[in-house]
DNA sequence: GATGTTACGTTATAATATAACAATATAGCA
DNA sequence: TGCTATATTGTTATATTATAACGTAACATC
């Protein structure tokens, strides 16, 4: 099965990311018009880029991006649309690179977890409620109100392995 | 009992913080006597202000104060020190803070977790099996071979949430 | 179309971190 | 002890990531 959509594991060499995107983007306008939010040409082209890089991506490297297609842009225009995108769920951002990955489940709300690879540099959304459980477990335990969880692994995936040099 | 050492909870009012101070220092020599480390003059100047700061402290924040104290002191002066500490187990850096902190339990190479208190800044150390594990499962079904894991939850601490202004 | 709000442009700067090379201190050995 | 190799620290410059502050343009609502 080749599937539409970055799954819940690393993508595998059928993957087509061309329609992954359209898929992607076909959610996020429709997720957007259901909450009567504006997804404007330039916060679709950002998250088009992010999901075209197919794998976690700067935020200098989306400005490079946008100006060398002749878009007059400075930090803070890349880092509105970021915002705007990781308020509604679109893209997550990934602290331990300083990088924004798009979301497999817009509009969720969901806590996700991260798997990093360090060789090819992609990176694979998961949703463990295990996990979650177990957090919420020790949050209990200590009295904290869990506000927001990062959870990120870094590591060597399974195609990488396989390939020493990918 | 007032523990000596910064425990594995969000420290109490009887937390008597100098001997904690103390005693992570204490740790530290006999680890780095035992394991043929030199924790130089710098080094352990900077570890101490991690411990006495109490909270997760910047790199600028570490520089700053000893710069005050008369030390000549740049941004490289403060990261080789902090690379030193946390190459040998001795502090953790939260990824999401940007922020260095001392471990509970210097030498064992150990995947800690952190609860962050957005009200008073404090953070607590777990070091809980059963989130590893459920990491691990996840990893095992990716194929995925973990090098490093970031587990790092934001929220309220209990003593925040009973007195709003800490 | 006047008006309030949202989004974007623009300039400057803050905050975090590293590269590159020089000077100094320390350890181990002749 | 003195020599030499290595480790540590000093110093200058710069890279990388992110935000502040303020003006302009677009849009939406009346």
């Amino acid at each position: 099965m080749n599937s539409s959509k970055r799954s819940e594991q690393f993508p595998t060499a059928d993957h087509d990311h061309q329609t992954c995107v359209t898929h992607a983007l076909q959610e996020a306008e429709d997720f957007c018009l259901q909450q009567g939010l504006r997804l404007t040409e330039l916060r679709h082209r950002v998250l088009e880029l992010i999901w075209a890089n197919h794998q976690p991506v700067g935020a200098y490297d989306l400005l490079e991006q946008l100006t060398h297609e002749g878009r007059k842009a400075a930090p803070p225009t890349i880092y509105r649309s970021l915002d705007f995108l990781l308020e509604n769920g679109l893209i997550h951002r990934i602290t331990s690179l300083n990088a924004y990955v798009g979301c497999n489940h817009p509009g969720l709300n969901h806590a996700a977890q991260f798997f990093i690879c360090e060789a090819c540099g992609q990176a694979a959304e998961l949703d463990d409620a295990k996990i979650e459980s177990v957090i919420a477990r020790d949050a209990k335990r200590l009295g904290f109100t869990v506000e927001k969880r990062t959870v990120e692994v870094a590591g060597i995936c399974a195609h990488c392995k396989q390939r020493p040099n990918p």
